[in-house]
RNA sequence: GGGGCGGUAGCUCAGUCGGUUAGAGCAAAGGACUCAUAAUCCUUGGGUCGUGGGUUCGAGCCCCACCCGCCCUACCA
């Protein structure tokens, strides 16, 4: 058994999200997670909400609101949402909490005294207003090299060659129109070239594993060849302050949002120890097993867009902090740290074969999709068909047809027709009598399906295992119309068809517990379905707590999931009553393809 | 422009070390059945594996070129 860290992508906080981002960090990691304390192992699942960098600050203008008060909304919003997916984090929580904030700052202090800063002068746009850095992205100009008048700081989209925005001819600012100034600026740097050595030993040592995605790992290796230095730090006034002498209470000065972004993940497992009994108890997953006794693995789930920061910038940080680059140096506060044991990431989901776009309303936001259907059946059409090796397309007739034919048909109406027919003909779980050749067969085959589910799931090859449950669903409806209980009417078949449908309740009940890391919320109706008590899979729930610290209070999702049952068959308790049961699963009208199509813009 | 990943049945995707006649689910057509949310089960049809070359006894898989899609190449996150 491990500590097993389960390290989610932290939403960002400028709206609401859509089902593109959490198909691609949401729901995998959630599956994982759910198996992996089945499993038996000692997981901490982690996130937060990422509130600081500049488009924080323009969504908050546009709305008229602070930027603390645009990120109070919008983290409320998203843990709402992730709650109602069923995402069971130990902690979700966000970077503007004083605990973030100290722990990011003794990252810094650390990577700092270890000498893998080196501070550079740069050449860089701010806007004359305000004071704060203007990206490149939110600049544009006059292209220089083919005069088309709609370029941008970085790129000309007309001709395609990269710029500085400084050469654009009459540059302005996106944001407010005004031109921007161009200035002379001091930052830190993170010493990547000095961490590269260390990056690649990892990196190899990794890929000898041969666990990661291929993609993701040749990717990975890919940008450690022109690996250079990177600016930690950004003229801005929202952020988290610089811990030295001369910049703390520069109020213009302030830590890069991806240098803090990615130490939530630490941050967030400290904070969740200090909410327990014990405040050291995070060490168990970030220092090295010879500290604890036990192993330490740690899973990275995000979309592709974020594997830089994973599997370069953060065990870069890492790395530097305690001391284990080319400039050496040495251990502080948190010691030494666990570099990633593997960055699961997922490629991108389109929506009716088109990007996402807020803009252009091709989207559709998490809270939208739960307002009108079950969140399971959302999970099942990610798990089944999402983008887990490649690029997938959600469009609303695929997840009609997934719902209604794979979900409802296959498996709501194998429990429905289980349920039914032990309820009439028995009334409770009949007892067994002799077992004939099929029925072991069966009782076999489903029981199998669990370490085979479960190695796919811990492999990272979730549409492989819900495929082999769904295959074993088949079996078992071939089963029932094989064996044909509803024939047996007569008292000398009575025993007969007790032990058909015996088996039938066994074969459910372990497809139930096998499916429930993909469908949590139908587990829990099923079980109850089953006489059980409803509690398969353990909900989180949102917990509204003080700031550790003195800060404002704020809410999180938490919750107990140490009722988790083990991945295994569990023998039926005979006699327990069953009554005729309503549907689990809705069934849709194939008319909300064209209604959700019109809700789209064009 | 550079780096990476992908293109296989109408749709969504598997395809291991290069090895028999390229598979699954869904959709379509026909049949069986009635316990079940008209659900389930059986059978059948369906493919120039993006294009063009090459290596090989043998290529979906390896090599070269090209076409198409996506991600990265940002002081956006």
């Amino acid at each position: 058994m491990s500590k097993v860290l389960s390290a989610v992508a932290w939403p960002y906080a400028n709206g609401p999200r859509h089902i593109g981002h959490v198909a691609g960090f949401g729901v995998p990691s959630d599956v994982f997670s759910r198996y992996m304390r089945m499993a038996g192992h000692d997981v901490l699942m982690v996130s937060g909400t990422d509130e600081h960098g500049t488009p924080i600050l323009i969504a908050a203008d546009e709305a008229g609101l602070t930027p603390q008060e645009l990120a109070d909304q919008n983290h409320r919003m998203i843990a709402e949402d992730l709650t109602a997916l069923g995402i069971s984090y130990d902690l979700y929580t966000r970077t503007t909490t004083r605990n973030h904030y100290a722990v990011v700052q003794e990252m810094f202090r650390g990577v700092h005294e270890n000498g893998y800063f080196v501070e550079k002068t740069t050449y860089g746009a701010i806007s004359p207003s305000t004071g704060r850095t203007l990206p490149d992205r939110y600049i544009e100009g006059t292209c220089p090299i083919c005069g088309y008048d709609g370029a941008r700081g970085d790129q000309c989209d007309s001709c395609g060659n990269q710029l500085d925005p400084h050469e654009l001819k009459d540059p302005k600012s996106k944001i407010n129109g005004e031109t921007p100034e161009f200035i002379e600026t001091q930052h830190f740097f993170l010493d990547l070239p000095a961490l590269a050595d260390a990056l690649t030993e990892w990196l190899d040592e990794r890929e000898a594993s041969g666990t990661w995605r291929p993609n993701v790992i040749r990717f990975s290796q890919n940008i450690l060849k022109e690996i250079k230095p990177r600016a930690m730090t950004r003229d801005i006034d929202w952020g988290i302050p610089i811990p030295l002498e001369g910049w703390q209470d520069n109020p213009t000065k302030k830590l890069y949002v991806w240098f803090d972004a990615v130490i939530g993940y630490l941050s967030a497992s400290i904070e969740w120890a200090r909410r327990g009994d014990d405040p050291e108890a995070w060490r168990a997953w970030w220092n090295p097993a010879s500290d604890s006794g036990e192993e330490a693995l740690s899973y990275y789930f995000m979309g592709k867009d974020n594997i830089t920061f994973h599997s370069q910038i953060w065990p870069a940080e890492l790395l530097a902090y305690s001391g284990r680059g080319d400039k050496g140096g040495g251990l502080h506060a948190f010691g030494h740290l666990n570099l990633p044991t593997e960055v699961v990431s997922s490629e991108f989901l389109t929506m009716e074969g088109r990007k996402f776009s807020s803009s252009k309303r091709v989207v559709i936001y998490v809270r939208d999709l739960l307002s009108r259907y079950q969140p399971d059946a959302f999970r099942y059409f990610v798990a089944s068909a999402g983008p887990e090796n490649q690029d997938s397309d959600f469009t609303w007739s695929e997840f009609v047809r997934r719902t209604n034919d794979e979900l409802v048909a296959g498996w709501g109406n194998l429990v429905s027709r289980t349920a039914t027919l032990i309820a009439k003909n028995f009334g409770q779980i009949p007892p067994a009598g002799e077992f004939t050749v099929e029925d072991r067969r069966l009782l076999d085959l489903v029981e199998g399906t669990f370490p085979a589910v479960g190695d796919l799931i811990a492999a990272h090859r979730q549409k492989q295992a819900i495929g082999q449950a769904m295959r074993a669903v088949a079996e078992v409806n071939k089963y029932v119309t094989d064996s044909e209980p509803w024939t047996l009417k007569s008292e000398d078949q009575r025993e007969r068809l007790g032990t058909i449908l015996h088996v039938l309740a066994q074969c459910v009940v372990d497809l139930n517990l096998i499916l429930s890391p993909f469908l949590p919320f139908s587990a829990n109706a099923i079980h109850a379905v089953f006489g059980g008590t409803g509690e398969v899979q353990p909900m989180p729930r949102i917990d509204e707590v003080d700031d550790l610290d003195g800060g404002a209070g704020y809410p999180i999702i938490t919750g107990d999931y140490t009722g988790a049952r083990a991945w295994g068959r569990s023998p039926l308790q005979v006699g327990t009553p069953i009554s005729k049961p309503t549907p689990v699963f809705t069934k849709l009208d194939t008319a909300v393809v064209d209604e959700e199509l019109a809700r789209l813009g064009g």
